[in-house]
DNA sequence: ATGTCC
């Protein structure tokens, strides 16, 4: 009978080191210990880690113990032994890769604060769903590679049954209205923000500029969305002044295209070459923001931020002009940005949220649901122990391949067709049973958020093949 | 997320 083998996760649970160790040990195993119980393969990988000088003459296990016991490269920046304490909400709900990537951020000697929101999954650095406060120091994999992907919510004054009497004509105008992914408008709408100095003083954004033009307006793929749907206005005192109730709404999500991609990875290679940081934590790679290159990167994502919310304005601008109706109110958030704010104790830091709503006290965000649960419009409580955050939506249960693999066309539409919302575009991978229950995620942050009304889908549009799931 | 590999 075949034996088990271990993995990655098994060393890493052991208490190995994330790094070369691993590599090492799981080709080792493989070569010498195929058929080994693996309580002896454990016993042993145990012994060799908690004393691995004593292997290092070992005919088989050599390599291993010098893994382990090989010093840091030199000018390697070491992370502090303890990680600062921080808050993670709705823990039961978060895999484990999340958690150990945040411990290992709070473990930065610039890292000052941090939380873990409750829709957290693994990413390159910083997980989805962390917030990470610094001092001084900008990491763009903390902001992320989308920098400035962000929520845009539309109210108009009209009933949301306009969208089940003019289903057809409403899905006409959000193909019409609406581009994503390679697809891009044949003549941008102008926007001041291609005007800005930025796209001529800093040498990498001068080769961005065009592009950033052409893309102008669109929306991104993946989980980037356009739809129509139900606002329920649920709190009488409403910044908006208008009364509880249902309205007619737009909601978008999307980011910064291929302006925010380019700006995160030249950056994001500048910071690597700058803060050699070990293996583990290398993708947290940190810019001074007082050398010339930190500075750049704070011009240069403040300009993708205010790229992505022209984006946005230009998509709501379209469908309006379409529908013929002015919005009465217009709520936004980031969930990939970086923002100057003071701590607890009135220090300036530099907040990095990464799929992250900004919570602060009053502050508005939308935090989007699935295709089929709503999505809320949220007013921060402004508690220190999230860092002023909240989630930026539900959170993965799936993974995109596990997604593709379990999930079926035939029952998608069913689980949409029972839920009464059209979709146009998208993939199995951002099926909505991909996605965790935003009910049990905003129980998890009850306290960072107030509710002020609901977003519920009716007429969703993502990229992809337009005829999808209309039979095909 | 991304002219989905400079």
């Amino acid at each position: 009978m075949a034996n088990e083998t271990l993995t990655g996760k098994d060393l890493l649970a052991l208490g190995f080191p994330e790094g070369k160790a691993i590599g090492v040990t799981l080709k080792l195993l493989q070569a010498h210990f195929a058929a080994t119980p693996l309580e002896e393969q454990l016993l042993l990988l145990a012994q060799v880690l908690a004393n691995p000088a004593e292997y290092l003459a070992h005919p088989v296990l050599a390599d291993l113990a010098e893994a382990l016991t090989a010093p840091k490269a030199p000018g390697i920046i070491p992370l502090h032994d303890a990680p600062i304490p921080f808050t993670t909400y709705g823990v039961e709900g978060i895999e484990s890769g999340a958690k150990r990537q945040m411990v290992t951020a709070m473990r930065l000697p610039v890292a000052v604060a941090g939380a873990l929101m409750p829709d957290a999954h693994q990413g390159y650095g910083l997980p989805i769903g962390g917030v990470l406060a610094t001092r001084n120091a900008i990491i763009p994999y903390a902001v992320g590679v989308d920098i400035g992907c962000r929520m845009c919510l539309t109210l108009y004054p009209a009933p949301a049954t306009l969208i089940t009497e003019q289903r057809d004509q409403l899905k006409k105008i959000l193909v019409d209205n609406t581009r994503f992914g390679r697809a891009t408008f044949q003549k941008p709408q102008e926007h001041a923000v291609i005007d800005r100095a930025e796209f001529m003083e800093i040498p990498v954004l001068r080769g961005l500029k065009d592009r950033a033009f052409s893309q102008l307006g669109s929306s991104g793929g993946g989980n980037h969305f356009v739809e129509f749907g139900a606002v329920t206005l649920s709190d009488a005192q409403n910044e908006f002044g208008l009364p509880v109730g249902e309205y007619l709404g737009i909601l978008s999500h999307s980011g910064s295209r291929g302006l925010g991609a380019q700006i995160a990875g030249h950056y994001t290679k500048l910071a690597m070459a700058q803060t050699p940081l070990p293996q583990e934590a290398r993708h947290l790679a940190w810019l001074d923001l007082d050398t010339e290159a930190g500075q750049e990167y704070w011009l240069a994502m403040n300009l993708a931020g205010d790229y992505a919310s022209a984006c946005h304005h230009q998509i709501h601008a379209r469908l309006a002009q379409a529908l013929a109706l002015e919005p009465l109110a217009l709520v936004e958030n980031h969930h990939n940005f970086a923002w100057r704010e003071l701590d607890a104790q009135g220090r300036e830091v530099i907040v990095h949220r990464k799929g992250a709503t900004p919570a602060g006290l009053g502050v508005l965000g939308i935090i989007p649901g699935s295709m089929t649960a709503p999505g809320f419009i949220v007013r921060g409580r402004g508690v220190a122990a999230s860092v002023n955050s909240a989630s930026h939506g539900a959170g993965r249960q799936m993974s995109r391949t596990q997604a593709q693999n379990t999930l079926s066309p035939a029952l998608v539409q069913q689980h949409l067709q029972a839920a009464g919302i059209d979709l146009i575009g998208s993939g199995l991978d951002e099926a909505p049973m991909a996605y965790k229950d935003i009910h049990q995620v905003m129980a998890a942050q009850q306290e960072l958020v107030d509710v002020v009304g609901t977003f519920t889908p009716k007429i969703v549009r993502m990229c992809g093949n337009e005829k999808y799931l209309e039979g095909e």
